[in-house]
DNA sequence: CTGAAAGCGCTAACAC
DNA sequence: GTGTTAGCGCTTTCAG
């Protein structure tokens, strides 16, 4: 394959000059640039990365890591997150973990290895090796939840708390007492590495707690799994286990449509029977029958800020922020007041 | 940053020592081997992928160009082709075209300029520079659909066709005479280069032409995008537009998501008053309501096919394909008989 | 405006 | 076993 020097001598110049006008650097005079060119194009020469990369000190390339695409709040915030970057310029390396942590630290080693200027990580999984790495070798990063803000260390925290809150004073004040949350990832549930789905689990505890005094109880199913099929296994569950409930929290919404759909199955109709909410608000919410009622969260705003904050953070050497993100409660029709207890069996 | 000969100093051996003990080559004693990751760990070691690339000729590197992973097909099919790469010790190098043809060219660039060993391209579009790019640097590449095959193409065609015609025979079968094609993307349906798009388009009005002897016809519309606000879209606009039919094919699943809220809102019960049928048959479809009959495509098996051709291409020099891969009808409860007509308006 | 040449950090012969 | 060293292909001073 073609290299620099192939070109230059083709072109009868150097490689600073070829390597110029592959930059586009004009400083090339005209006539030059038009023979070195031509030779281009007749060798088919692609300036191979790494070396360019290798010469260049300074990356212009961030990093990206989800933990699974096939959940759409993912894929936006990955199609949202590479736009910003390409927008500023930017290139964007882009992994998952499949919801590994070991993958997670192997990922980010790999990321340390490209050089790239900053690191966003919105995963649920942690390791705390990853932050020791990271630390090591003074990458900018920015978390989804699961950071703590330091020198080079932002973490945007998603008020989740605020935003289940306000899903169980909904259910509340509509009359609901006996609230059924669903919960994904045994493991994930119970282990603090998990954090976003953690601290959703705890929100609903405490929310419950809060609203005890009103009559509030809480129920709790989980499963295994983040997808609709933990969702429809959970409701499935719930009613065999004679659970009773009159509104249902999933801890996502994937995990809502499976148990929509499980709910349906069982003969309960949503809302009359059974108020559902979501969480994330995804573009499913309005596509589900009835559309969901959802805790939204903020997704480009999401991806936009972690993007500007890496940057800065790069260019200026600003140091990590913590930034907050408001949730909200997105009303759509899967919520009602609970029908009066008569005739129930 | 510490480099390989900060710690062949530190550790008081060569760099060849140093490398052969990161690369896990067990040529190296033990004891010089505990010295030399004693230094990697002092110094926070992290080798350059670009200089180790750059220094090593060969790449185990794939690259994944696909439209949108916005789109849970495509999500899927990335995340499958990750596991199965990853799985044959190949990275993989992962990028996204957001339907920009010319995104698609750049990128192509992109992974040659990174010298991927092979590259799996799973585009709606297509630009046919593209394939003068990848001959020029004989790349061993594999797409979906719209490729043809060569030397070191391989294609993967999907039986669409066949896909198509066993939804609207079904159909027929059941009765439905008047059957509405829901095509997105304006530009797709009528350019060429969104070959898969136009394909399926293609195939529903030849299965219709096939059927029509059986009093089968046809009607078509069509909207921008790709997804399901579009399907709402263009069920609302036909059913203005006042087009009569008892059933519907979407182009694509999430398509068909919005068709059937269009439906819904309109009054039209499913599949009472329409037969609905998606395509791609993706975890969606076992979730909506009511669960959607789609068009099967065999999402593991296409990724799976993609890695292994694409590593027997390159490792074995084995020339490019012609692949085959069936679709299939996979019944679920949108489908049913038209209701008999007396009491139609 | 152009060229010469010194790296960038790592790998892989090849020698010891 | 381990060290020496010549590249890998590009960028970037620094002269001219």
């Amino acid at each position: 394959m073609a290299n620099i020097a192939d070109v230059a001598k083709l072109a009868r110049v150097s490689t600073a000059t070829v390597s110029a006008v592959v930059n586009g650097r004009d400083i090339v005079e005209a006539r030059t640039r038009r023979r070195v060119q031509a030779a281009i194009e007749k060798l088919n020469y692609q300036p191979n990365l790494y070396a360019s990369s290798l010469a260049r000190r300074q990356q212009r390339l961030l990093g990206l890591i989800v933990s699974d695409i096939g959940n759409p709040f993912f894929a936006e915030i990955a199609q949202e997150v590479q736009r910003e970057a390409l927008a500023r310029d930017y290139q964007l390396a882009f992994a998952t973990t499949d919801f590994s942590a070991p993958r997670l630290l192997a990922l980010v080693r790999q990321m340390v290895g490209l050089r790239v200027a900053g690191l966003a990580i919105m995963t649920s999984e942690m390791e705390p090796q990853v932050l020791e790495v990271l630390a090591r070798h003074r990458v900018p990063t920015i978390f989804e939840d699961v950071g703590t803000a330091g020198e080079l260390v932002s973490n945007i925290r998603i008020d989740y708390e605020g935003g289940i809150f306000m899903a169980v004073k909904y259910l509340a004040d509509l009359g609901h007492r006996r609230i059924l949350f669903v919960r994904s990832h045994p493991a994930a549930a119970s282990e603090r590495r998990f954090q976003s789905l953690w601290r959703r689990s705890q929100a609903f505890l405490a929310a419950a707690r809060t609203l005890a005094p009103a009559g509030v109880r809480a129920e709790v199913v989980q499963c295994a799994g983040p997808g609709p099929q933990a969702g429809l296994q959970a409701a499935q569950r719930a009613i065999a286990d004679g659970l009773r409930f009159t509104a249902a929290v999933a801890i996502a919404d994937p995990v809502a449509l499976g148990l929509l759909r499980g709910l349906r199955q069982a003969g309960r109709r949503v809302p009359e029977d059974v108020s559902v909410i979501g969480f994330d608000n995804s573009y499913l919410c309005d596509f589900t029958e009835p559309p969901l009622t959802s805790v939204d969260v903020p997704r480009v705003a999401l991806a936009r800020m972690a993007v500007e904050t890496l940057i800065r953070n790069v260019e200026q050497q600003e140091p990590g922020k913590v930034l907050a993100l408001p949730t909200r409660l997105f009303l759509r029709e899967s919520t009602a007041p609970p029908r009066p207890r008569r005739g129930r069996e």
